[in-house]
DNA sequence: CATTATATGGAGGCACCCCTCCGTTTAGCA
DNA sequence: TGCTAAACGGAGGGGTGCCTCCATATAATG
């Protein structure tokens, strides 16, 4: 988070020091609201959890696409630079933990992507830089025998972006379900 | 859909023609609508969608939550009613169709959960139901030695619907994900 | 400290949705 | 065909969220 975002720099950020305070305090607020409301969490109220005025909140963000994608940007970026800090584990076990780092973040990105565009620039952008990070891990993995050669890392995504949209009975049952769909990447032993 | 329901006879259908004809049309009204809009599609949109009066709405549905158990009910019914019809086919092509099947009233469903209390009596019904529905299928196809032994038929459909939430490249994508989990069902080949 | 460009907040107009109330219409029945 | 209980429609009051406008406050600079 330190340093420029990996994604894009789409999010030019305001100058003075108590805009940028607010700027931040924003999309902080929107972060917890869309998770918690969905996207379709009032404005007016994520205004008032920031500790701002509406208008600021707008001219921040002057549509509640561009909010949302602010808030979906920051998630994106920083699940990407996750990605390269596993390189010390065995090759499936660096898949799986990035797997399961995706697996946090998704749960915030699934009430976002219900509330955004997802034809637009950014979002095309964001899944790009997704691919990307996550490929050198299905690579290795791929390489060692651990995983199957004829599956794409987007395929990997989507099959476990999948998996957390239901509200399963316990987490017993989610991990089960979850080892099922990795049993699907793990190669047909001969 | 002739025969009285299976999952439960908690929607009483009115008596009068016109109040039945009218029953049914907001019921399609508010699928299509739920379908396209999620579940907060405006109730007077759909009530002028199905030629009626809002109050005629109000009248059979005192609840927004009564009109989406309602639709989520009749989708539900049809889909356990559709197991039984795949009796002829080889076990594993039997839980396949019913899955296929699954996958397309899953679509609709999707939008629905999103706005359903998933505690309620309804819902535990109608997901018991379905479990119940599905139970011989699976059952079948594992005494064949198709599937693997150590799943529930909840986990399939669990893995299943998962999947139908994401919004894929194409159809051919979306079809090797599927394939993908289900090779996570089949048993490990020794 | 004074100046000024920058940023702020919240009132208010607009639009939409929810839901009830009640005068009118109609199906069912004899 | 005439009666009556059942059903109907839509106007309207109440509420909430969206977004703009502008008088006020404040960070930055010399």
């Amino acid at each position: 988070m330190t340093d420029a975002p990996l994604v894009s720099a789409a999010v030019a950020r305001p100058l003075r020091a108590d805009a940028r305070r607010n700027f931040e305090a924003v999309l902080a607020a929107a972060r917890d609201a869309f998770a918690t409301n969905g996207p379709d969490a009032s404005l007016e109220d994520i205004a008032r959890r920031a500790g701002v005025g509406i208008a600021t909140l707008y001219r921040n963000f002057p549509t509640r696409a561009s909010l949302i994608e602010a808030v979906y940007f920051d998630e994106v970026d920083a699940l990407c630079r996750a990605a390269g800090q596993f390189g010390e584990l065995p090759p499936w076990e660096a898949l799986i933990a990035w797997l399961r780092r995706f697996v946090d973040y998704a749960t915030t990105k699934r009430a976002l992507l219900d509330g955004l565009n997802r034809d637009s620039d950014m979002f095309r952008n964001a899944k790009y830089a997704m691919f990307e990070a996550g490929k050198p891990l299905l690579a290795r993995a791929q390489a060692s025998g651990d995983a199957r050669a004829d599956v794409e890392i987007s395929d990997v995504l989507f099959l476990i972006s999948g998996l957390l949209s239901v509200s399963y009975a316990n987490d017993e049952q989610r991990e089960r379900v979850l080892g099922l769909a990795l049993d699907g990447i793990r190669p047909p032993r001969p």
